[in-house]
DNA sequence: GTTTGTGAAGTTATTCACAGCG
DNA sequence: CGCTGTGAATAACTTCACAAAC
């Protein structure tokens, strides 16, 4: 084989297979050597075929009657989402959900890596988290210069979002990732994700009181949009 | 006119009509009185006629040749939401990202309210946000019988998830928002989403290095990421 | 003139169902 | 047998395009 095939992957499977990542993460480190595509959908709760042909997308991987090796899976599903190469990320404001962000696991995995962090206020400043300096956000363009984020992480109050996300379009970051509750406002070549609890809550209500989960089966994600995590405390 | 529930509206406006709600809400603080389909197409990064679609399902409430009055429209939104109900919501995990839940502008929109807090660090403990008293995780039957929550939101360290899940499960809880890094196991019939920073990034990992945006604008909240529902699958 | 609301057309995604391989 | 991989069939969703309404 002689190129990277043009594979075009459907933007379904592309929100889906995160989460087949992140299940197989959880198996392999559980010691399960094989799974089957029924184990998969039962997890990630959708339909069997479905995972099939998402999986046949990045090749056929699976040995017939037995499934797929789950490390040897992960391992291609991690390529395909790019998490072979390393992402540096920033993230603006540091109040609880920007710390929550900024000490997450998801930062820690591979793919990522927190190259700055920027606040505006003063007893957070030079402050470190996980080892990472906290700069006052006049300095953005000056920190970043060196090492250009790959994704603007916004956890700012809502007022100060817009602003911040301006500033990094200007100074050239390719994806944003606005945790901030309010819409952006970017030029179209931005990718951008926009994240908020009201309408997470939002959808729920609707299935609530409607009493109705969708049809048959909901999908499980296809643009997603949602908030990061964090442990709570240690004791 | 048109009575409760007579029409079905597709999943994928369900997940939209939240931007719409939000981009509304912005608007008439704005002092905005009226609002087109494209300019409500334009802030939420999807298609005029998208726009227009998805608000007939709720009912012919635009004039032609002027648009929407953005305060009626909000209204309608918010009733096919649910959000004229009273939904009591409970948080497990009161570490940094549950803390940002806790005080987030989500929480205070209409149609949720905070009826618990849990938490099992004794430091924690007794303390309150936003007036809500945080109660140690061992009382969480006694302390929701009374309220029993619509929604559970779990924000604990990853270890814990699936047993406060089962907890919450066990006492009747409809609905799980899910922001611990693990994918849980629930019965069927619990509505469910799962919200991961890790998932979020690895979607704009994937666009990065496939140099390439989905389509013609990124959607900002398409489809939920797992509805309760169920597998549905005959023998 | 403007902008909605909606059938019809086009596109994408899901599910079926089974051949093919271990 | 069991389980994958995949064409073919369905279903869902999106976009077009335009008549109707202001």
């Amino acid at each position: 084989m002689a190129m990277s095939s043009p594979r075009r992957i459907p933007e379904a499977t592309v929100a889906r297979l995160p989460v087949y990542q992140r299940i197989l993460l959880e198996l392999v480190r559980a010691g399960a050597r094989t799974v089957s595509s029924d184990q998969l959908a039962d997890m990630a709760r959708v339909n069997a075929s479905k995972v099939r042909k998402d999986l046949s997308f990045l090749g056929s991987f699976g040995t017939r009657g037995s499934g797929y090796e789950a490390d040897f899976l992960l391992a291609q599903i991690d390529r395909e989402l790019g998490l072979d190469r390393d992402w540096p990320v920033t993230v603006v404001g540091l109040g609880n959900l920007g710390r929550a962000l900024a000490n997450s696991p998801g930062f820690s995995s591979r793919g990522f890596r927190v190259a700055s962090l920027f606040d505006v206020d003063p007893t957070l400043v030079d402050s470190r988290i996980r080892g990472v300096v906290v700069h006052h956000l006049d300095e953005y363009e000056t920190v970043t210069s060196s090492d250009p984020p790959a994704i603007g992480v916004i956890a700012t109050p809502a007022s100060a979002a817009q602003s911040v996300a301006d500033r990094m379009v200007r100074s050239g970051v390719g994806s944003l990732l606005n945790f901030a509750p309010r819409v952006l406002n970017v030029p179209a070549h931005v990718l951008l994700r926009y994240v908020d609890l009201s309408i997470e809550l939002q959808v729920l209500s609707f299935y609530l009181s409607h009493g109705d989960h969708p049809g048959t089966q909901a999908a499980s994600s296809p643009l997603p949009h949602a908030l990061g995590l964090t442990p709570a405390e240690p004791g």
